[in-house]
RNA sequence: GUCCCCAUCGUCUAGAGGCCUAGGACACCGCCCUCUCACGGCGGCAACCGGGGUUCGAAUCCCCGUGGGGACGCCA
């Protein structure tokens, strides 16, 4: 049998990090097993869907780097399908009519708050006479579940579950006004669309029961569940978006790289051993559904912050200037010439290693672009004030006559040059780094020299001398 | 309130009855490297929720408690 996996957002917000990693492990089952991914987005809520969640989704994935197979499949699409689905449930007398009005519904459930009961659906128009129904009211249309007895599910996560017939009620399938809920279009399209692992969230686990009832109550045979615990916030309580969830591009505009993400978001309820740094082809070689943990976990942004530090050194110098580019370029307020990008390109493993994200790289990478005088912040002015702007001055008189301009050049220059003055090094190179980079934090300052070349440098030395 | 689920360092986790003096990672703290800051290396702090069983032996199996979470919509 081969696997079907789906991932089945609802377009009424973004992408959020929970949603994310739902996809990544349903995308990570199918490819591990050889099976199919597919993309279903739940939009039976009309007055909740927008198109605008809809690209979200869609660019999510994308940017998160989870191709899903096939076209995507718009469960409104569907309707007719559904409707036939209940057509023959009713034909079958599994499904009645009920003509409660939405009042009377919350009505029903605060007299059962009051009164301490568990709050659902008491059945009332279960039997009751189709002529008994009130004039003008549009039916919704419910299903007949099961009165007594119970339902098992052999969950791939949580194990079996049984819970009793008596605590599930009767759902609506069609609403008033015709169109499917959600628990009818789910089950009618898992099954259309051999979808033979449901791999959600938690949160879903309740509904298995009733899904697995309609099943059952349409002829099909149950796909195999597995409800993966919930991402919490540091809090403890539920991500979600009334709770300062972020959508997966929120990441994205904090520099984070989608192969962090992916890595961060995989162990998080899952770990295979004490591997912690994990390719995608490690990955999908992996994963599987019984490693994955039972109890929820938390979002720990630190843990993804180190992971991205780490695939940000992984990450060739030219990809990265991609990505600080655009940023780069807004600071400036113009585009970048190749000259630019190339001088980027060489100063970039200086600066990799010392920035956890992409927003911080590129802020750190401003000063090799920037056009001059190079501000400078109030550490590096303390720096030349306090006696640098002499030390830079003298510099200058060796410098300007270098003419091999190479990193282990000017670096042995220096070292003479202060052991020539009684100074130590960083007395030397302190001053020279402020005056080139406006900092007091910086690459290696001879790299730093070297990648703005003899000119440059030694323009941005007379900056700072004529201030 | 009712139903369901869960429980190892602060966080993510390893752990399938003896390999556990409970391992790794993040964070934090030292030290080393060093022109600053990082990276890297070495070291440190730090956990089996509680109580009963079962067993020669329990982090691991069972029960009870406690704590946490989720679900109870004509939302998905």
């Amino acid at each position: 049998m081969t696997v079907v996996t789906r991932f089945a957002p609802s377009p009424t917000g973004y992408l959020h990090i929970g949603g994310a990693r739902t996809a990544l492990f349903n995308y990570l089952y199918a490819k591990h097993t050889g099976g199919n991914f597919l993309l279903r987005i739940e939009d039976t809520d009309r007055t909740r869907s927008t198109q605008d969640a809809i690209n979200a989704i869609l660019e999510g994935m994308k940017w998160i780097g989870l191709p899903w197979d096939g076209e995507v499949i718009f469960q409104t699409s569907y309707v007719d399908r559904h409707r036939a689905a209940v057509d023959r449930l009713l034909a079958a007398g599994a499904a009645y009519h009920c003509y409660c009005t939405p009042e009377e519904l919350t009505a029903m459930r605060e007299e059962q708050k009051a009164k301490g009961l568990s709050i659902r659906y008491d059945g009332r128009w279960r039997e009751r006479d189709p002529r008994d129904a009130p004039a003008g009211i549009n039916p919704s249309i419910r299903f007949k579940a099961p009165l007594d007895g119970e339902t098992v599910i052999d969950d791939l996560v949580q194990g079996p579950i049984t819970v009793s017939n008596a605590q599930l009620d009767d759902m609506i399938l069609l609403r008033s006004d015709g169109t499917p809920t959600y628990m009818l279009s789910v089950v009618v399209d898992d099954i259309e669309m051999g979808i033979t692992h449901i791999i959600r969230g938690d949160d879903h686990l309740n509904n298995a029961f009733r899904q697995v009832q309609l099943i059952h109550g349409l002829g099909g045979e149950a796909p195999a569940y597995a409800h993966i615990p919930l991402i919490h916030g540091s809090d403890g309580t539920k991500m979600s978006k009334r709770h300062g969830a972020l959508g997966i591009e929120a990441y994205r505009d904090m520099g984070f790289l989608p192969e962090a993400l992916r890595n961060y978001l995989l162990r998080l309820g899952w770990g295979h051993g004490d591997d912690e740094i994990i390719s995608d082809t490690q990955a999908v070689k992996w994963f599987d559904i019984k490693d994955v943990r039972r109890a929820p976990s938390r979002f720990d942004i630190d843990k993804l912050t180190n992971l991205n530090g780490h695939y940000m050194r992984e990450a060739t110098s030219e990809h990265l200037v991609e990505l600080i580019t655009p940023s780069l370029q807004d600071v400036r307020g113009k585009n970048l010439e190749p000259a630019d990008i190339a001088r980027l390109v060489h100063g970039l493993p200086g600066l990799k290693t010392r920035a956890k994200t992409i927003n911080e790289l590129s802020e750190s990478a401003l000063f090799y672009v920037h056009p001059r005088p190079l501000p400078l912040d109030d550490k590096a002015r303390k720096v030349l004030s306090d006696g640098g702007d002499e030390i830079v001055q003298v510099a200058l008189q060796a410098l300007e006559l270098m003419s091999d301009w190479t990193s282990s050049n000017l670096d042995a220059w220096a070292r003479s040059f202060a052991e020539e003055a009684g100074l130590k090094l960083g007395k030397v190179a302190q001053p020279l780094r402020v005056a080139l980079c406006g900092s007091t934090v910086s690459p290696p300052i001879f790299e730093v020299m070297e990648v703005l070349g003899k000119e440059e440098s030694i323009a941005r030395f007379r900056d700072v001398l004529a201030e």
